[in-house]
Formats: C-alpha cells, structure tokens, sequence
DNA sequence: ATCTATTCATAACC
DNA sequence: TGGTTATGAATAGAT
C-alpha cells in the first residue's frame, strides 16, 4: 500500500528506514489496539528500534510487564516468581558483577517486595549490591582522580606560565639595569636591549645593539617549557 | 476497512469477535513481521484472546523471551517507558528508595556504562545503593530475627518436654523407692505407685493402692507447661 | 474458508 | 519531523 508495492526486505536507505520504522510503527501499535479492544484480548507489544530505541504497547488495564508475566507463566519458562531463584542460581557473570541477577532483584526491589525473598536470597542480594556500590565507588574515585590529574596539570602549567613571566619581567629588569650600568661606568649607552626567543619573532625592547638571545636552558624540550628557558645575555655586532 | 466501518469497540457478537480475533491476530502478527524485516527492528507481539489462549511473535533470531529480557532490562522495572521519562526528572520517590533514579542508574550499570556519569551522579548512585543494600540489609537481619525466635519457642517447647519427662522419670523412680524404702522398713507393700496427672487419664503403674497425684505446682497455667508440673505424693485412700 | 466492496495504511513526495 | 495523495492491503460482512 502507498504510491507503489514494496518488497518486503531491509530498508537500505537510513532516512527511508528511520520514516517507515515511525509510521509502520504506529500502524501496528493502532491496530495492536484495535484488537485489543473489539476482541476483549490481551495485547503486549514490545519494539527494539535498530537503533535501540525501544517502545511498547499494552492494552489497557495491563501492564506489559504482567502480560509478559502471564505468558511466561502460561508458555513454561518462567520470569515472573522465580526470577529471583532463576538470578540466583543461575548467575551470569559479567565482568565482576551478576548482572542479570542484579537486574531481576532490582526490580524486586523496586517493585518493593523484599517478602518473597529468603534469607539466603537475601543476603546473596545485599552481596551483589556491595559489589555493585564499590564498583561505582571505585568508578567515582577513579573519575575524581582523573579530574584531580587534569586539574593539576592546568594548575602546574599556569604556574610554569606565571614563573616564566615574572622571570621574564626579571630577565628584562637585568637588561636594563646592565645598560645602566654600563652608562654608569661611563659607556655611551644610547639604545636598550631586545630579548629574542628561539624560532620566534624578537620582541624588540628597543631596536639595534646589544643583543639579547633568549635560548633554552636544556637543549632537547619537546614543547616549550617556560621553566627552562633561559635568557643569554650578549652584544649585538651588527 | 471492510463492507462498512467499524466503531472500535469491544463487539459483543461471540462469533464475530471470533472471526475478527483470528483475522485481524494475523493481520497485526503480519504487520509485526514486515515491520522487523523492513526496519531491522526487534518485535516481540504477545496475545491473549478473550478465552484465554496464548499466541505470539518474535522478530526473526530472537525469542519472545529475549525480546522481554532485554526490554525490562532496559526498561528496569514495572513502569512503561513514557512514566519512566515524564519521572525521570522529576524524582518521585517511593518508600525510601529513588525509584527513577535507580532505574536510570541500573540502565547504567546493566549497561556497563559508567563512563557517561559525571562524578555527581556516581555519587548519587552510590548512595541510592547503599540505601538499598540497607534495605535488603535490614530485611534479612528482620527474616534471621524472625526465623531466630522461632527457633527458641521451639527449643524451648523441647526443654520443657525434655525436663518433663525427666522429671517425670525422677518422680517415678522415687515412688519406686518410697515403696522399696517402706518395704524395707518391714511394711507389706504388694502394690507400686502409680501416676495421675490433672485432667489426664491415670498412668499405672500397677492397679490399687497407694496414690500419687501428679498437680500443677503453679495454678494459672494457660497450657500445659511441664516445668511446672509436679507430682505430690500420697496414699491412696481406697 | 472464500469473496469482494470498502475502508485503511502507507510509500512516495513535499 | 508533519502533511498530502495515489495506491495496495486489510478486512467486515456476506456466502
């Protein structure tokens, strides 16, 4: 039906795929209810998208969850009751954690009827849940670490950044003060030095003589390392 | 669709509510096929007809119980999804435990996906599981308490029992040597004792002469207690 | 079950 | 997304 027939086959065109999945969609979750309805029947309908999405239909007056519990206990294999002895015994470990069973038991919980549980349920329970909490202890400490490494290394690259500039501003300071006192001995000092960084534009302080190289201190830094920097004093021949 | 339209309502002729069950189960089963194969979806269709059977379908690879499996993984707990999304935000909470929240966070670690929580909500997590743990931790010490006083009443129905009988032994061998004493004291003494005990039929020990009552030392027992039951000594007057 | 007039769902197009 | 329309599918009622 619609502007032309269809195979029925996967939809390779995403957008196509996307637009037809909300349509058919629904249609059928339309016509789930309308069988619901004109027969007095049962519906539960429960759709994965291919992208995961999932959605859900129940006729009214039920949940899914209790139709899906019917059934499994009409058809043999049971979710409802024995969920928990099926957890707890069955144990499918993933990683360190029974993560089935621990699906199953929180929904107990949530559903609030810790009554049907043993003692020994229980207490394999309240385990899994330990496991559980130090699992995400263990994650929160290793995410505020990480934070806390991040942060320190900002923090010690801002201070190599500061201790670069005041050691500049001293270096410059010198600068100075070296022209002063070689006017002070009574040399003709008429201009003031530059600083220049390695493989960077020099940042003249005034043009010509003397010159002033900024060079670094260890000769084999990958980046550059404020703290090893190093201004080399020296006169200008030009 | 049909020789006329419908009112979606429930049809009250059995047998028209029949043929339409049959035809419109396969149309909707029909629907859920093409939908999975079009769109690589995932179809899980569960149906109860008014008299009770069971049919179903699954998308091809999969089962109805996976589909349910991995859909109340997903969808954690007895709520559909749009309850779960208008509540996830709002935090309702049921009892002591943050229902939404928890399943948000069973999502999560179902998922194996820490990775996406921020420290905050690790926090949270870890401790809307602890209030669980607590309350699975609780739940079991009160089923041990229960189970625990259970057990004493027993054991010390059993030591009553027990301290009976032993008395009661006692008591017998001392009738036994009152008679021995008086026999050797050079009375006749052709009889032995025997035993009555309030309300109960006598215990003989031999027929006649002389008789010891057994009476309650305490006179306002509610149940029998054999601790306090004692026997008194006498002769027997007939 | 089968048939068919009719209504409905929807593919393609905006 | 959401709307329109031509078309094929689903199906109500009859047999």
């Amino acid at each position: 039906m619609g502007r032309g027939k269809i195979e029925i086959k996967k939809i390779e065109n995403l957008t196509n795929r996307q637009v037809t999945f909300s349509k058919r969609k629904a249609g059928l979750q339309k016509k789930a209810k309308e069988l619901s309805i004109l027969c007095s029947a049962e519906v539960a309908l429960i759709i994965f998208s291919s992208s995961g999405k999932h959605y859900e239909y129940s006729s009214p007056c039920s949940s899914v969850e209790q139709i899906v519990e019917k059934y499994m206990n009409v058809s043999g294999s049971k979710l409802g009751e024995d969920q928990i002895n099926t957890l707890i015994d069955g144990c499918v470990v993933k990683g360190d954690i029974e993560i089935v069973g621990l699906r199953r038991v929180i929904r107990h919980l949530t559903g609030g009827d810790l009554e049907s549980l043993s003692v020994n349920e229980l207490q394999k329970l309240e385990d899994q849940l330990e496991i559980v909490t130090s699992r995400v202890r263990k994650k929160r400490f290793q995410r505020m670490q990480e934070q806390l490494e991040a942060m320190t290394q900002e923090l010690e690259e801002s201070k190599r950044r500061l201790r670069y500039n005041e050691g500049f501003t001293q270096k410059k300071n010198d600068l100075y003060m070296f022209s002063d006192c070689r006017r002070s001995l009574g040399e003709t000092v008429d201009d003031y030095p530059f600083c220049q960084l390695e493989d960077k534009n020099p940042i003249y302080v005034t043009p010509s003589a003397p010159v002033f190289c900024v060079q670094p201190g260890q000769p084999h830094l990958h980046e550059t390392d404020y703290r090893y920097l190093d201004l080399k004093l020296g006169y200008n021949r030009n």
